[in-house]
DNA sequence: TAACCGTGGGC
DNA sequence: TGCCCAAGGTT
């Protein structure tokens, strides 16, 4: 969970997941979708999937104990570099490195190392100091030491050097550079795209969603149908096998922008209330849902943040439209 | 190697 | 408001 997510956001995370998947063989053998409705909200849903992977085959694999050397913990997904040695490090005692984002920035300017470290140069670079500089002895005590170092005071903004204990061993002190340290990731513009929402509901409030691929943007997590911009009302209408006298009343509401991390999204919303239910959906990656019983844990389904804000933020119908 | 993968905090 | 970034990893 905190991978690339910053603490005060997982915590509440944490421990609704932990009270729900208190073992590794209850995580393994729950239901995907209960899993990811678990990290609805939290992003990155790869990590979910993985976490729920490594958990079968830790069961399966291992008979339940947890592997314990470098290279059988990278070997389980969405476990890396980093991971493993945060594991091994803090969790079982040993003599292994990390290289998170508190780390990276403060053996940056410690040791005035210019560059982005997502360059592979740096990034050796930056491992090299970091592993030069694990001791043997108190591993976990220096772990979470130089962590919080970072955390605390040598923080991205405004460091506060003065109460720094390295400060007089600080490059970056003495050349004056740690406001430019580390080196910002070079900047490229975003792409847009856009994309139409159908948002289908049933007089008894029932809205259609559908499961995304595993695999791509928010993958396993249930959204409502996400079509092209040159779907029109009737061609999706006659994918579900209904005839416009099934409509009881559309809405196109506003578009809006989505930012992600490496493009942009306008999410056009068409909300299509329907006066009577279809005899069946075909799909079945597609289901009916009452929005209002998604968050009472008898629906459990992961649902991203746009569809969330689809699903909530309904526009009021029109009387003389809705018979 | 570089693109891809999400959401919220903070300025 | 728009931008950068966060206890990174996978393809």
């Amino acid at each position: 969970m905190l991978q690339q997510t910053q603490v005060a956001t997982v915590i509440g995370y944490y421990q609704r997941f932990m009270q729900r998947f208190p073992t590794v063989a209850q995580l393994a053998e729950s239901p995907i979708d209960d899993v990811l409705h678990h990290w609805t909200g939290l992003g990155y849903y790869a990590r979910a999937r993985n976490l729920h992977r490594a958990a079968k085959i830790i069961e399966h694999e291992y008979a339940g104990e947890m592997p314990a050397t470098q290279e059988q913990l990278e070997a389980l997904p969405g476990i890396g570099r980093s991971t493993a040695g945060a594991i091994r490090a803090l969790a079982m005692g040993q003599h292994a490195s990390i290289l998170d984002g508190n780390v990276k920035r403060v053996l940056a300017r410690f040791h005035g190392i210019h560059g982005y470290p997502g360059e592979t140069r740096i990034a050796k670079e930056l491992w090299r100091v970091a592993e030069a500089h694990t001791p043997k002895q108190h591993t976990a005590a220096y772990t979470q030491g130089i962590m919080d170092l970072g955390a605390t005071l040598c923080v991205r903004r405004k460091p506060n050097c003065p109460n720094c204990p390295m400060l007089k061993r600080c490059e970056a002190e003495r050349s004056g550079t740690s406001a430019q340290l580390p080196s910002p990731k070079p900047k490229k513009a975003k792409p847009v795209k856009a994309s139409r929402f159908f948002i289908v509901s049933l007089p008894n409030k029932a809205t259609l969603l559908e499961q995304r691929p595993m695999d791509g943007l928010w993958g396993g997590l249930w959204t409502p149908p996400e079509r092209n911009p040159e779907t029109t009302t009737e061609a999706f209408l006659d994918e579900l096998s209904l005839t416009p006298e099934h409509l009881g009343e559309q809405i196109n509401d506003q578009t809006f922008r989505h930012t992600f991390s490496h493009f942009h999204l306008d999410v056009e919303p068409i909300y299509l209330r329907l006066k009577q239910a279809p005899l069946h959906v075909a799909d079945n990656a597609a289901r009916w849902v009452n929005p209002t019983q998604i968050d009472a844990e008898n629906e459990p389904l992961g649902l991203s943040a746009v569809a969330v804000k689809l699903l909530a933020t309904q526009p009021h119908p029109q009387r003389a439209l809705e018979l």
